[in-house]
DNA sequence: TCACCAACTTCAATTCTTCTGAAATTGGTA
DNA sequence: TACCAATTTCAGAAGAATTGAAGTTGGTGA
């Protein structure tokens, strides 16, 4: 059976022009070089050389060189690719993320995840948390952020920092007033806009206060406007609404349990491909001390 | 160093989905097969499979089973190639010739050699002798077929079979009444039209009567045909006017030296390629029989 | 939940391949 | 004709791959 290192070495030895040089590219002795060479010879059914002083090649000697040549070219080719590919350096990346998210975390992450990897793809997603969830089961996207967890069906959830509920109203409201930490039972003559995230908040008090509610709106720059109008005040995870809005104030609440867990959605049982495994660790790495640094707060709880 | 064996053995694996029968397939042991892959992942720097049951590739594994059945399929191509090369079964084979032996000679020998070698690519060059050699010489013909000898330069001349001179006249012209071989006697009161190939006839009596001659034609067509108009006699190697034309007879010269050696004309120095050696070969053994058939003579002298 | 079974992996011994260094050969050159 | 450097040959040494047996592992059915 032929093999492409003999090729190589044939390479190497028409390219010299003699058999010392060639042995010593190849880090062989002569001896070596020639038994190799003589082989090739003897399996592929003819002479290289037009003698044994190997610096002319005959018509199957130049065929052999040609397609040798090409050979070892596009397999070294695979193999680095191989390579890259296992050590991450190439490949797609598909994100699928909740807004807040990708708009306050992800772009520095990125940028510092892609630096050393610049030939790696990336495709971004930013959906609901349910949805995430969905496609990353589907496989449609290889990682996910989301809030929550109830890790269940194919997906893996794992925390990477928590997010506490804000208050969010108009600048001239009462409440601004108090100067302190606002208790659910301040909040019991006000009018509240309910939302997706704050549905999440488990306390009791609040569910009493969410179940009077009658204005539900999902997209948070509607949200933050029908605040801004003054049709009521809305509970929010403090990145969703990061950056200050004008007439609008942010108020701490004094039940600290009201928060959400942010995390890696993953599919469970099917391993991540090399970019997925690394941006995972460099995720878990790298998120959660940003995120406390935007957030002011000590990463995760 | 990653070996193209060791792809051929991760393929299978993948193809059959587990080590056992991959071990089959290849001939050899599961436990061989397991190195082997345990190896190549150390190489490449990630796991090619979802778990040792080795029925699922990871996305890494994908990868390489593409490129890897790329570089198979590639590399047994090339080798093929070579191979098919080496044995004479593909390439190209440029024959210079001289018009007699390209008429009334290659013709049967060029399918013959064919008929095998369906895949081989002939040029055929049909030119006079020296130009055969020229053509050999600087390399655009392969090999030749050509008359006469002195071999020279840098090329080599190999003897196929002799073609003996013979007479040609109008079919009423007097010599045809004389029922015997012509001497050169006959001829001492006729008009000989002299022509490339009769040149080289040695004898004297022939150089004396050539020496008279006023008329010389290269062309066999054209000498034909001016011996047919009465213009008068002229004298051309058997083969050269193979096959009767009419209203012109031939006739057979006593003098049976005078015959040319048609033979191969190879380049000295530079070994053939495979196809223009197995046509050598060829040749050296058709060619002789053939034109002994043809021409109703022992082969060669 | 446990025990079994088949697939896979590990390990040490063996076999096969390739490599080395010395000696012989070859082909070109003075 | 004799020399010299390159190449080839040869036998032993080193290295790589393979084997068979023993040990793990993970899935399956009782």
């Amino acid at each position: 059976m032929i093999k492409l290192e003999a090729l190589r070495v044939f390479v190497t030895v028409a390219e010299s022009g003699n058999i010392k040089d060639a042995a010593d590219a190849v880090g062989r002795t002569a001896s070596a070089v020639s038994m190799t060479l003589k082989q090739l010879e003897d399996e592929i059914g003819g002479p290289l050389f037009q003698t044994d002083r190997k610096n002319s090649l005959t018509a199957l000697g130049n065929l052999m060189l040609d397609l040798g040549r090409e050979q070892i070219r596009s397999f070294d080719k695979s193999v680095s690719i191989m390579r890259a590919f296992a050590h991450s350096r190439i490949g797609s990346l598909s994100i699928a993320t909740v807004p807040s998210v990708a708009a306050n975390v992800l772009p520095p992450i990125l940028q510092r995840f892609l630096e050393t990897r610049p030939q790696v793809q990336v495709e971004l997603f930013d959906i609901d948390s349910a949805q995430v969830r969905r496609m990353v089961e589907s496989g449609v996207a290889d990682i996910g952020i989301a809030g929550d967890s109830r890790a269940g069906g194919g997906v893996e959830f794992s925390s990477l920092f928590s997010d506490r509920f804000q208050l969010l109203c108009r600048e001239d409201h009462d409440l601004c007033r108090l100067e302190r930490p606002i208790e659910w039972s301040d909040l019991s003559g006000a009018t509240l806009i309910r939302n997706g995230a704050s549905d999440r908040i488990e306390a009791e008090e609040h569910k009493r206060l969410s179940a009077q509610s009658l204005i539900t709106v999902y997209n948070v720059t509607s949200l933050i406007a029908l605040v801004k109008a003054g049709l009521g005040l809305t509970i929010l995870p403090s990145l969703t609404m990061h950056g200050a809005h004008d007439g609008v104030a942010v108020l701490e609440l004094a039940d600290t349990s009201a928060s959400r867990q942010v995390g890696l959605v993953e599919r469970r049982d099917v391993p991540p491909s090399p970019i997925a495994a690394a941006f995972r660790a460099f995720a878990l790495r790298e998120i959660p001390a940003l995120v406390a640094e935007r957030l002011g707060r000590r990463k995760d709880q």
